[in-house]
DNA sequence: GTCTATATAGTGATAGAC
DNA sequence: GTCTATCACTATATAGAC
C-alpha cells in the first residue's frame, strides 16, 4: 500500500492528509466515526510500515532511528511510538509483512508437474518481487547477515518446513531423470542468491552495469537469463519429451 | 592476522598482551624502540581492524558503535580514537583491506584459457574467500545494501573495469564456441552471488540445513556442486574436446 | 488521535594527566 | 602510547497538554 511515497516527508505528508481527507468524505454517516478511526490508524500504521522498510534497509535495525523513520513520514516521532510501542515491534511486523510475500512467491513452486515449469516459475516470480520490493529483501537480507536473531522463529517454523517438503520434490523429479542429480539445497540455495542478487546489490549492478541495466525491459530480459541459466544448471528435461 | 579471536574481549585482551609480550622479548638491541613502537601500533591496528570488521558486519557501519568495537578489542574507546581519528576513517581502512582480498581471489579468473578452468578456478577461490572471511563479506555485502556510499571510488576505478575486460573474454568464450551465448554479467553476478550466499546467508543455511552443512568436509562438497552448477549453467566446453 | 517537552542512556570524539 | 573524564549531540521512549 503506497509502497513507493517513502522519499521526502513533505510529499510523504501530503498524500497522507488527502487520503485522510478522502476517506473524511466518505464518514457522513453515524457509525462513521469508528470507521474513520480505523481508517486513519490503518493509513498512518501503514504509512509508517512503508517509510521503516526503507530506513531499515538502508541502514539495518540497529543503525535506523525511529526519529528517521517519523520525518520520513511526516509525523512526529511520539507519533510513531503511539503506534508502534518499541522500534523492535515496528521492525518484526515489517519482518512479518516480508514473510507473506516470501510465502505467496513460494507458492509459485508448485504450479506445475514439470520441474522446468516448476522452477522457471519460481525463479521469474523471485525475480519479479525483487523488482517489486527491493527494500524489503534489503531487510530480509540484513537480518540475516546481522545473524537473523529476530527471524529464528520465521526461518525454523515456516521457511524450514517448506524447504523441506520442496527438497523431496526435487529429490523424486531426480529419480524420475527430470533434473540432473544435483544437491536439491545448493540449487535452492542458488536461486535465491541470484535472483536476490537484483535487489540486495542495486546499488553494485548501478555501478558496474550502468542504470539502464536495471530498466524495465532489461529487468525482463534478464530474468528470462536467470531462468535459462538456471534451468541449465539445475539440468530439468521435460516429462514429456 | 589473527582473526579468529574476536569474540570475548578478556581472550582478546589476553591474546593481544601475550603478542606484544612476545614482541618485547625481541626488543633488546639499541634501535629496539621504535620497532618495538612500530609493532604496537601494527599489533593494536590490525586487532582492532579485525574487531571492527566483526562489528560492521553484524551491525553495518552506522548500527556499528566505536565504544562496541574497543570493548571487543579489549582497548579503551580513547585508544581506537587515538589509532583511527573517525568511524568512517576505520570502516574505509576495512573497506579496502577487503578489496585486497576480493582482488585477489578475482586473479584466479585468468589462471587459464579454457573457460572451464578459469570459471571453475574462479568459483573455488569465492567459494574460499566465503569460507575464509564470512565476516569481510559480510561487511562488503552490507555496505551495497546500505547504497554503497563509501564504495563507490572502489567500484567504478577498480571493480567496473576487472569486469568489462572480463566481459569482453567471455564474449570472446562465446564466439569461439566455449560457452553457451550467455549475458556475460549474468554470469558474472550470478557467480557473486550464489558463492557469497555462503557467507552473508551463515545464518540462514545454518537454520535451514543445520550446522553440519557448513562443516569443512560438507562444504567442500558444495563447494564442487557448485562448481558443477555453474559450469553447466554457463554451457562451458572444453577448447580441445 | 496529535504533538511539545523531556527523562535517561548512549553516541562520536577530545582533553589532558600519566 | 594509555586511559579517565568529559563534551556536545543523538538515541529510544514517555508524560501530559491539547
Amino acid at each position: 500500500m503506497r509502497d513507493d511515497d517513502t522519499n521526502t516527508p513533505a510529499a510523504n505528508l501530503a498524500l497522507r492528509q488527502s487520503a485522510n481527507a478522502r476517506e473524511d468524505q466518505d464518514a457522513t454517516s453515524k457509525d462513521a466515526r469508528p470507521r474513520r478511526k480505523a481508517s486513519i490508524r490503518a493509513s498512518n500504521e501503514s504509512h509508517l510500515l512503508a517509510c521503516a522498510e526503507a530506513v531499515f534497509a538502508e541502514r539495518g535495525f540497529e543503525g535506523a532511528s525511529t526519529a528517521l523513520i517519523a520525518e520520513r513520514a511526516g509525523l512526529p516521532k511520539a507519533n510513531l511510538h503511539y503506534y508502534f510501542p518499541t522500534k523492535l515491534s515496528l521492525y518484526w511486523r515489517v519482518l512479518d509483512d516480508l514473510f507473506e510475500e516470501w510465502n505467496a512467491a513460494a507458492s509459485t513452486f508448485d504450479a506445475s508437474d514439470d520441474p522446468a515449469q516448476a522452477i522457471g516459475g519460481y525463479v521469474r516470480a523471485k525475480m519479479a518481487l525483487s523488482r517489486r520490493r527491493p527494500l524489503g529483501s534489503k531487510v530480509w537480507a540484513n537480518e540475516i547477515i546481522s545473524g537473523a536473531t529476530h527471524m529464528q522463529d520465521i526461518l525454523l517454523k515456516r521457511v524450514k518446513p517448506w524447504m523441506e517438503s520442496r527438497v523431496t520434490l526435487i529429490e523424486r523429479w531426480i529419480e524420475e531423470g527430470l533434473l540432473a542429480p544435483v544437491e536439491p539445497r545448493t540449487l535452492l540455495f542458488m536461486i535465491w542468491a541470484t535472483t536476490q542478487h537484483y535487489a540486495d546489490f542495486e546499488a553494485q549492478i548501478r555501478a558496474l552495469a550502468g542504470k539502464r541495466a536495471l530498466s524495465a525491459a532489461s529487468f525482463e530480459t534478464t530474468t528470462e537469463e536467470v531462468v535459462k541459466m538456471i534451468l541449465r544448471a539445475s539440468g530439468a528435461r521435460s516429462p514429456h519429451a
